[in-house]
DNA sequence: GGCCCACTACGACAACACGTAGTAGAACCC
DNA sequence: GGGTTCTACTACGTGTTGTCGTAGTGGGCC
């Protein structure tokens, strides 16, 4: 249902462990038989889309990610529960199942989450 | 961070209303401006890809949803958590917020699902 | 019984996103 | 000043989406 840009999600992946890479960097850690200007292409598009901030540093430049791995994905999340209208059973039920599936320790810090939250609403 | 295919989600967005329907029916559901064989090549394609499901009806083809809007989204969100190697603190805070901004009475439900499943979990 | 109309099947084309990379030219290190 | 390294720019193939046109076909109506 929906595309999955690889390459973009590959040198992504690789800035979110955090800091700033150059290009040379960020093509070592990616890997593969990748020609250089292929990252700086994705990286600059990556720049151009906001998606990535970068500075000179001497004549080269260094590209970090704007956004946590987790402030990217809970966008994702947002923008497909704004599409929704009300956050019906099967939609929850499918998002439980998935947490379980891929964290199921996260189930336990959810439900504090929860009542925290409930807490917080009494106040 | 992920495209919309504007028109496939308003055509979608009319078989979710239920029921099946032909193609001169989704047009002049979605309106606009737009040619019979737009609407018929998008219902195709949809097709194509599974989204939807035909059958003939006389000599023309009716359209219907092959998953609801929940199911739908709840594969979205599916797909997003998927990607997540684990699911962290500002994930499941993002997904609490949104939950709560479009549906506030679903915290409840989701209480409630959380416990059941917990209990589930024990047999 | 033939004609018209709606409908489908197929093909097309432009625009855009992505993966992938080459080339030219500047800058820097020795 | 020559090789190395970077950036900037350009390019091209493929896949997706929006948007239609055309040709053919099956029925129903006169």
């Amino acid at each position: 249902m929906s595309r999955e840009p690889e390459l973009e999600r590959r040198v992504l992946a690789t800035l979110w462990q955090g800091g700033s890479w150059s290009v040379r960097e960020v093509l070592d850690e990616v890997g593969g038989a990748l020609a250089y200007t292929t990252i700086a292409t994705v990286l600059d598009r990556l720049h151009g889309k906001g998606e990535v901030d970068r500075e000179k540093v001497g004549r080269s430049w260094h590209y970090s990610a704007s956004r946590s791995r987790e402030e990217a994905l809970a966008a994702e999340v947002g923008q497909v529960l704004e599409r929704a209208d009300s956050a019906t059973e099967p939609l929850l039920v499918a998002f439980l199942d998935r947490v379980e599936e891929v964290d199921p320790a996260a189930l336990d810090r959810l439900e504090a989450l929860l009542r925290a939250r409930r807490a917080g609403r009494g106040r």
